[in-house]
DNA sequence: CTCGACAGTATCTACTGGTAACTGACTACT
DNA sequence: AGTAGTCAGTTACCAGTAGATACTGTCGAG
């Protein structure tokens, strides 16, 4: 029940963030993170097939947006060390919920594919 | 074939319907519809600002996954009327959570985005 | 004196989200 | 008779961005 934004006006900050969910690398750092800070590498290697200006993009969004932190140390070779705030934290709910229902529909939607490109 | 929970390998299915969730107007057309079914003109102009194209593609897509059933009548002026299957319907839930959240938290965001564009 | 590690940039291409105009079949208005 | 309007799209086109690939700077190790 939507009572105070109104997710339809296209202003809506709602749909701004939204719209930070819906980015394809957001959900897999947060779940990446959750288990505790980790390098620029780290991250890139868990997460797989990302390209480092794509990741670089992300994070930078996410910490302007508040979601995590990026500690720098400057030595050589350099470190960067990418830590969840609170709310990025409590993200992780949201986010679970999300990659439930997909679990417990993944098997009915493939179907419902194939279905209809058999027909089409 | 690919094992159930990973949602880090890139053919884990959980990761398309991640993307499809992401999409930008696929939430906005389970809220419209959440309150029953509606023609093409009725979720456009509902949604306002969305392309007949676009639509057309997110309303598409959505069928293929079994998220709403298209009803042609073959009529003139035609009329085809969009309707949220019970998959489609138990994504409300976890939009909800989500919109919460975005609600919640929308005031730090934009203050932490403020913050940071005042320093850069 | 070249190699490799790290955390990214720089550059180029492919795709896709979006705009504007058009279709087809009919009805209603002038 | 001719024109405009309705509905649910399609077609042609353009711009921005996601992604792939290659490169940078700095240092110690071999």
């Amino acid at each position: 029940m939507v009572t105070k934004g109104d997710v339809f006006d296209p202003n809506c900050p709602t749909r701004v963030i939204l719209d930070r969910l819906g980015d394809k690398w957001t959900v897999l750092v947060v779940l990446r993170l959750r288990t505790g800070p980790q390098r620029f590498t780290e991250l890139r290697d868990g997460i797989g097939q990302v390209a480092p200006k794509v990741l670089t993009q992300t994070l930078r969004r996410m910490e302007r947006d508040g979601l995590l932190t990026r500690e720098v140390f400057p030595e050589i070779p350099p470190r960067v060390v990418y830590t969840l705030t609170p709310m990025g934290a409590s993200l992780i709910d949201p986010i679970s919920v999300l990659t439930e229902w997909a679990e417990t529909h993944m098997p009915t939607i493939t179907q419902s594919q194939q279905q209809y490109d058999a027909i089409a």
